[in-house]
DNA sequence: TCTTGACCTTCCCAGAATGGTAAAGCCCAC
DNA sequence: GTGGGCTTTACCATTCTGGGAAGGTCAAGA
């Protein structure tokens, strides 16, 4: 085996979707796998360790077009680990400012709600502070 | 004035874009507004006010749905506080979820760019991380 | 009054990544 | 040979936002 397997054996041994593989091909990422008779998809051992490869790069967050550069700097035997280096604190960097964003909004949040006092009564912080304009008044 | 404003100075005076207003008008958040004979939308001080609304829990990141649950709340006189606090309190955990989720992967990330060296050299820990299982094995 | 430029209208397209569905074809074990 | 499971393509939906095209409207200035 390891020889010939079809999408959903790639999907299984890679921890993706077929759906996603189809679509990773469709994106650039993989190379168009050479078909059976039927037509069916037929992955070969690098194919799985691309799709590995790719899938972890998904769990890290980096988006098709970061995962394509992490590909072809993988296969780029002359490559500078500079170049990884600085694509990964990039996204990190990126990933830091949605994080500060989201925590900004979530502590706005978390201070409404505790004045709110969450009871029958229809008086509420939250939808006053929707409502009114606090905000603007540099 | 405040009498019969295009839908340019709605979005000047709400925070949004004409795009956002028109498309939060298709998703049933704001009523469809009287048009001018030229079939321009024309809007009033209460329209003005429930975009400016729209905006501000925008801003604290509800999404669509919930924000249709805001405004209804937040037009019916006999509510309860407990349900808008309710509403606030799902909405922290979801981003306190979210941030969860990417502070794990930040982490990860500049757990592995901390032991790339980053130079000329092609050896790079982000990418064998990326290229070689080492996390399946239960 | 005519022109011009700014504004408005609708409609379509795009992204980013994933899931779902449907109609049809393939493959294998029994 | 047949049934059930897998695969194929194709289309739709999500969530919010922006871009653009093609055409109509309006107001101000010449």
């Amino acid at each position: 085996m390891a020889q010939g397997m079809n999408i959903g054996e790639a999907a299984k041994a890679s921890g993706l979707s077929p759906k996603m593989i189809r679509w990773y091909e469709e994106q650039g990422l993989i190379p168009r796998p050479p078909r059976s008779e039927g037509g069916y998809r037929v992955y070969g051992p690098k194919d799985i360790e691309r799709l590995r490869f790719i899938r972890r790069a998904r769990d890290l967050g980096f988006g098709v077009r970061q995962i394509g550069q992490l590909l072809a700097l993988w296969q780029d035997r002359g490559r500078a680990s500079a170049d990884v280096k600085r694509l990964a604190l990039e996204h990190a960097a990126a990933l830091e400012a949605r994080i500060e964003a989201l925590r900004g909004i979530l502590a706005a949040i978390r201070h409404l709600a505790e004045h709110c006092h969450g009871d029958a009564r229809p008086d509420c912080p939250i939808l006053e502070h929707l409502a009114h304009d606090q905000e603007e008044h540099p």
